[in-house]
DNA sequence: GCAATAAATTTGTATGCACAAGTTGTCGGC
DNA sequence: GCCGACAACTTGTGCATACAAATTTATTGC
C-alpha cells in the first residue's frame, strides 16, 4: 500500500511546516522546483499546495509565490445549529413561543451594534424555545428593512429564523460573542429562573454587502443550559 | 472579467444543491457527464467538485458516484485558541503564573469525566493567566499519567499547555462544553471578582486511541471577558 | 539617479490522455 | 434460484503541455 504522490508531498510539506523548516511568512520552493525535486509534474505539486492552501497552512500570491501562515492550532469550539434542531437532537419536543414581531425604532444600543443611522426602522422578533414546554432559551432577532421586506409575514413559530436567513443565503460575514450574564428581571420571569442565575448569551452578527444585516441575541436558561460540540480534528 | 469555468460549474452545482435540484443522497451526474454537458475537460468539473467535497457539501464514493451530503448550516461559533494566544492579540502583556503542578488522586468527579478507574493517579496543573497583571482565566488541567509521561518536566509558565498537548498531536476527539457558572469562593479571590459574577466556563475533553487522556477546565474572570470569533461562510 | 520598459519567474486555468481501482448490474451456467 | 465471471461505469491518480495573469527583477533610456 503505497501512498499517492500527492500526499507524499502534501506530508513532507506538512512535516516541514511543524518542524519548522519553513517558519511562518516563509516563501516555500515554487511549484516548478517541487515538481523537479520530487520528480513529479507541476500538477501534482499544485494538488498538494492547493489542499494545504484549504486547509489554511499555506496562502500563496500569483506571481510572488507561495507562503507559510502562521500556525494557529484553532478548532472549532462551537458550532451554531438552531436551538430548535438542538432540542429535537435530544429527543425533546420543542415548541416556539412568539413574544413579539414587529417593525420598530431600536434603541441606541441595538443602533450601534447594527451600524445604523439614528431612527431607521428595523425588524425585531422575539421567540422563547420551549423544550417539553419548559422554556430553555430567549431569542432576541433585529434585522434590516430593506434587506429582509418580507420579514414580517414569516410565522417564526414555524419556520425557524435560522432557516429563513439561510434560505437567503445572505451571511458573509458572521461575528460571534459569548459571554455570561445575570437576566434582567423580565428575562428571569420568563425563563422561569432566578435572576441571580448565571446565563449564557451569545450576541451573533452577520453581515450582508459590507453592512450589517442582522442582530442576534440567545440567552440560554441558566447553568442548567450548556453549548456543547465534538470535533476530529485533521 | 470572466469567471473561471471550474468555478461556474461550482456555482451551478452549489446553485442545484440550495435549491433542491439535487436532494440530500442524491447522485449528481458523473464526473464524464458533467465534462460533456460544460464542454470542459474532466479534470475542470473534478476540480469543482473536489472543492465541493473538502467544503462538506458533498461525498463521492471510488466505483460509485458522487452524493449530496445533508445540508445542516452549521458554521463555527467560536474557535479554541490559547489563552495566551488570546491575550497576546490583544495587545497586552500576558503572563501566567503557575498555581499548581503535581501528581495526584483525582476527585470521584473528575475520575468520572476521565473514565478511569478508582485510585488511578494523574497530572494536575492549574494556572492562572494575566493580563497587565490582572487575571482574566483560571485553567485546570488533568492529564493521564501513562500518556504523558514527561508531563511534570514541562515548564508551564513558558510553553503552554495547549502547544505542549498539539506538538504530540495526541488529539483524536475533542468534546467541548461551555456553561455560566459563579465561581467558587476560592476562584473568586483567585480572579479578584465578586463570587456572585457570572464566568464563561470552557471544558474540553481530548480522546487518543478511545480514551479520554486529557480534562480541561478554563474559567474566564467574568463579564469583563467575552469569547468571540468572526466567520466568512462559503 | 530615476523612471519606463522588458524579461524572467511564479501561480492560475485548462486540455487531452492513460491506467488503476472500486462498484454495480447483467448474463450464463449449473 | 443461486452464484461466479464479466462488462460497464465511476472515481482516483498521474503525465506532458499550453497559455494567461500577476509579481519581481533586470535592463534600458534619459
Amino acid at each position: 500500500m503505497t501512498q499517492p504522490r500527492y500526499l507524499q508531498i502534501k506530508n513532507d510539506l506538512l512535516d516541514k511546516i511543524h518542524t519548522g523548516v519553513f517558519q511562518t511568512d516563509d516563501r516555500i520552493p515554487s511549484e516548478h522546483q517541487l515538481a523537479k525535486k520530487f520528480a513529479v509534474s507541476r500538477l501534482t505539486v499544485q494538488r498538494a499546495i492547493r489542499e494545504l492552501v484549504s486547509e489554511g497552512l499555506l496562502r500563496r500570491a500569483q506571481g510572488s509565490g507561495t507562503f507559510v501562515n502562521e500556525q494557529t492550532h484553532r478548532f472549532p469550539l462551537i458550532e451554531v445549529r438552531d436551538v430548535v434542531e438542538d432540542i429535537l437532537k435530544l429527543g425533546g419536543e420543542a415548541s416556539t413561543e412568539v413574544i413579539l414581531h414587529r417593525r420598530m425604532t431600536p434603541p441606541p444600543e441595538v443602533n450601534e451594534l447594527l451600524e445604523l443611522e439614528k431612527d431607521t426602522e428595523v425588524f425585531q422578533v422575539a421567540l422563547l424555545q420551549n423544550m417539553d414546554s419548559e422554556p430553555v432559551a430567549y431569542e432576541e432577532r433585529f434585522a434590516i428593512v430593506a434587506v429582509y421586506a418580507d420579514f414580517l409575514d414569516q410565522d417564526f413559530s414555524k419556520t425557524s429564523v435560522f432557516d429563513y436567513l439561510a434560505a437567503r443565503s445572505k451571511l458573509e460575514n458572521i461575528e460571534n460573542i459569548v459571554s455570561a450574564v445575570h437576566p434582567s428581571k423580565k428575562l428571569a420571569s420568563l425563563l422561569e429562573i432566578s435572576s441571580n442565575e448565571p446565563c449564557i448569551r451569545v450576541q451573533r452578527r452577520n453581515w450582508y454587502q459590507g453592512q450589517c444585516v442582522t442582530l442576534t441575541r440567545i440567552t440560554y436558561a441558566g447553568s442548567r443550559q450548556v453549548l456543547g460540540s465534538r470535533y476530529q480534528p485533521r
